[in-house]
DNA sequence: AACGTATGTATTGTCGACATTCCACAGTCG
DNA sequence: CGACTGTGGAATGTCGACAATACATACGTT
């Protein structure tokens, strides 16, 4: 560790990248919210402190930090002495993180407009999407779906309501993966993006935002039954 | 304590309230809160959780979790190994701010429309804020407004957004507290309500949101220069 | 003087132990 | 039988101490 760190010395090191330091709260919020996410953790399982900090052998100072960051999350809920657990999903909460994930979209496609913003990047999400539904690749195509609402959300500049999105987006996950599978044609759900692109590179706004409400609302749509369990 | 407490017995007890156990993280988190609300811990202040775990005399413990709170609520910063610190507000935070709020308040009013709501007890509100203009009082005047703006988005009966925009509404607090009461005519801001609940009672949805929109767009000018120290 | 290294200080990160609270289940008295 | 009371377990709430980290400062070496 010694010669070419003079300051014109960017000749990318191969992969010694930054190392971070991550906290143990953050690594423990970050499993625990994968668990969640996942639906292996479903919504009314209890969080037991001691026992998370023996079954991942850390104290149960990190454990709460980490249960407390899935709080604010809005993934977890705690019950003073009595216990904290996933948080039990109703269906009007499941109607109502979508239809404000509806009016965040929509504010994006707003600002994209004003600024006249290009959105090309957005194809490239368009065209993953549509090749994870030819590939009939579910995953996949849910990974390429968030990468092209999240990149949506970033066209539109607006920090505080990317991060309102995140949060949001988070109970998203969660109700994608327990519901079951009810297995909508992959190319249906890939092909409503590309007319959305289409509208927003021809300023139609109107249109746009039609679309995205469309497209919003026909995701809502869901089988209660697969969120009944309060444990 | 023995007598009178069978199925029907509310004779009402004089003073015999039910007492609650408030943590002490909550109320650490609610000092801190209110003094960082206030403007009173400004932008930019450190919070070192030694010191106040002394000044306050409990343990860091529950320091530590109020200052967590408080991040959530996106009040506070923590640097990893170095400090955490009351977030300093740029003045494209406060401009988002705003502009998300109009979001909220225009959901809250089409939601209002479509449900056909009655917003009588919003009259209230407007009552309330005209005296305080009339006499002058800006900290009533503050008051009556936000207690408008949240019966506005109770009546849209969304938990959800009711959450966001509490969330959201903190930040405005600060923002409020720290710029210099540039006294505009506190008539005319409170003048601006009662159309708003005229244009909702007779589902004029068009002028209602324009009228919430103006309104929230003529609060959100500020002048840049209250905002600006970075410790 | 410049560079690299050690050291000191301030702060957060983590730990194990103890205190407090709630709930359920029995036990007891009428 | 019914209701109050006490006790025990299980969970979170709080505490004080120690470890780890980052930054600044001073120190030595070249």
């Amino acid at each position: 560790m010694s010669e070419a760190k003079s300051v014109l010395a960017p000749p990318l090191p191969p992969e010694i990248a930054p190392i971070h330091n991550v906290p143990l709260r953050v690594q423990v919020a970050d499993r625990l919210r994968a668990a969640i996410l996942s639906g292996r953790l479903r919504p009314g399982a209890g969080l037991v402190e001691t026992a998370l900090a023996d079954q991942m052998n850390v104290s149960r100072a990190p454990i709460r930090e980490a249960i407390q960051i899935l709080e604010n999350d809005g993934l977890v809920e705690t019950i003073a002495y009595k216990g904290k657990r996933v948080k039990p999903l109703t269906a009007r909460e499941v109607a109502e993180t979508y239809s404000l994930r509806e009016v965040f979209e929509v504010m994006a496609a707003r600002r994209i407009l004003e600024n006249k913003t290009p959105v090309d990047v957005l194809n490239v999400h368009c065209d993953a999407m549509m090749a994870a539904a030819e590939a009939d690749d579910f995953e996949s195509l849910v990974a390429a779906d968030e990468a092209f609402h999240h990149a949506l959300i970033h066209l539109a500049d607006h920090d505080l309501l990317l991060a309102s999105w995140k949060n949001l987006y988070l109970r998203i996950h969660q109700i994608m993966a327990l519901r079951n599978r009810d297995e909508r044609n992959l190319t249906e759900v890939a092909g409503n993006h590309p007319p959305i692109v289409e509208a927003l590179a021809s300023g139609d706004a109107e249109r746009a935002i039609t679309l995205i409400s469309e497209h919003t609302r026909a995701l809502a749509e869901f089988d209660p039954a697969s969120i009944v369990d309060t444990q």
